[in-house]
DNA sequence: ACCGATGTTGAGTTGAGAGTCAACATCAAT
DNA sequence: ATTGATGTTGACTCTCAACTCAACATCGGT
């Protein structure tokens, strides 16, 4: 069975993967944060959250580490237990989105299920097409 | 058309509806909130949001003022700006779901579209029961 | 005219999220 | 053994969201 991986552990493992320090990486991202941010990013906060001392960073930071590291800022967002903020817009302006999102957490699908709806999501998208 | 509500207009018309003084009203929301949050609720600030002189309140408010006030909370979340809190946990715990959410705001559905994809989880739920 | 209930306002408080800074530990290379 | 690069830690700071408090305005009832 897969490792159970924390938000700290995976971005050290891709870090690593880039061979990055992390001075080098909490430069790049401080750099691409100030541009419309005000927070910084320095490397002793980024040793502290590879080591779950801190919790997560802001999403913004998070979406910056993401780009810098050429990964899925889903899953990283998802290990920090925050919502996409695209999604959160989409769950906030359409009714129809948030009755659809409300039933499925009530009804606790399973993987497979969520399959299905993605299928079907397809076959949608292909004949309004 | 129907008149654009702004968040504490209809917290207003909820708390009209329900005949309760913002004292009453936000006294009730205070006992709520204390058990487990440390935050409270004054009557004055309850006016201010009515007015729209300060943004809506935190999360945990918002959902006691809803149970309070037998009102949808889901509604008043969105016109906070808010997603409702359970969104990062069920993101979290299940890829499919993510996939599936990714896919829908890049798609950006109309409300109908949701509905046909509500339409198919209602079939679903009855076929696998 | 007064009183109690209700609503409004400006100024002030507080706790927590999101970091920073200085100092130290470890290790590889020279 | 020194140097340079890297990682770790504790203590501190800073900002802002989320409120509270004291004072005042308005109005209906008696």
């Amino acid at each position: 069975m897969a490792k159970k991986l924390t938000f700290g552990g995976r971005l050290r493992e891709l870090r690593l993967a880039k061979k990055l320090s992390q001075r080098e990486l909490a430069d790049k991202v401080a750099s691409r944060l100030k541009e419309d941010d005000r927070r910084g990013f320095d490397f002793t906060y980024l040793s502290k959250i590879e080591n779950d001392r801190l919790p997560p960073p802001s999403t913004p930071a998070i979406l910056a580490l993401a780009a810098e590291l050429d990964a899925d800022s889903d899953e990283l967002l998802a290990l920090a237990g925050k919502a996409p903020p695209d999604v959160g817009d989409e769950l906030r302006k359409k009714e129809g989105a948030r009755v659809f999102f409300r039933s499925a957490t009530q009804q606790n699908l399973t993987e497979a299920e969520w399959q299905r709806l993605q299928a079907y999501l397809e076959r949608m998208r292909k004949e309004g097409k």
